[in-house]
DNA sequence: TGCTTAGTTCAATAAAAAATGAACTCGATG
DNA sequence: CATCGAGTTCATTTTTTATTGAACTAAGCA
């Protein structure tokens, strides 16, 4: 009975693919792409770790998604790699962590969007105000969106402290 | 001087392109259309109730979009219509309604993919455990993998209580 | 120091998502 | 009860985003 590491049982397969069907489902929700929710599928039921051309040839992706999907996975903290003596290839692994992925996405994504929507904010509501009427409807509904925002922002250093 | 619609100061034209590209961006966070962003910057700076053909010509957008995107935007609680005694238009205005836009989106987007995750992950631990070993090292990360899924889960509730 | 090849980059291509607009519905109006 | 036109629908087109793959970089080895 020879060990070849191609070798996998139908359960292996299928446990292989509902990981990847996972988390694509998962990294999309935080608009990251298909492939890198691949790559991170199959690394979490992989016990051993992998070279990058056996990645492209189970998920059937191409050497730059592989290539740009780890390097993303990496920098999240998602998945570490090491070498080996004697091998130049690069062996990777998952990391299960979760957190770092959701953080990742507030700081990146999130935070950016929504202090750049303050400053906008800031300029309409002195651009309300330069029209004269401090008290209009408009003006009004401006302040109420400043509360929203502010109660939006305070929310997300919560929300990291939780994770 | 003659009180025309038409008319806009150059503070009330600044007032809506910054209002509707402040909610273009907004509701891009959460996977919305430009175009249901732009519909509402514009009824959130606008006083009085619009016709839909108005939309279409300050937005430059067709009568698909806008109809398309007044029609989620009145399933969100985001604006209301009413007509005019002796005309068929409809008129729209603005609601002040951000909690509606996000619960919208967590109950429509991210409750229905997390469930189905769910079931994914379930299938995934009954396809680990088969395979004999019950301790194996991917038999770990998926139970840590559900603990944090149920953190989540739980944490929706929490979040749309609070807004 | 030249050769091999693992990994990166990015312009070109493919896939996915959004916008368009023409055909349609349907209620109001003469 | 025929016509008008406001609003809807959805197949087509456009725009946006992700993927590909060939050229490139550079690290290890003879």
């Amino acid at each position: 009975m020879p060990e070849l590491i191609e070798q996998e049982s139908v359960d292996e397969k299928q446990l292989l693919e509902e990981s990847v069907d996972y988390f694509v489902s998962f990294v999309q929700m935080f608009g990251l792409q298909k492939s890198v929710g691949q790559i991170y599928g199959m690394l979490f039921v992989t016990e051993e770790p992998v070279t990058m051309d056996r990645i492209i040839s189970v998920l059937g992706i191409s050497k730059g998604s592989a290539s740009q999907g780890l390097a993303l996975l990496k920098s999240l903290g998602a998945v570490t790699s090491h070498s080996i003596e004697g091998d130049r290839r690069e062996y990777f692994e998952a990391d299960l962590n979760v957190s770092r992925i959701v953080t990742h996405f507030f700081e990146e994504r999130l935070t950016p969007r929504l202090s750049h929507g303050d400053q906008k904010l800031e300029r309409m509501l002195r651009l309300a105000d330069v029209e004269g009427k401090g008290s209009s409807p408009i003006m009004g509904r401006l302040q109420a969106l400043k509360k929203w925002q502010n109660r939006g922002l305070s929310l997300i250093p919560r929300l990291l402290k939780w994770l």
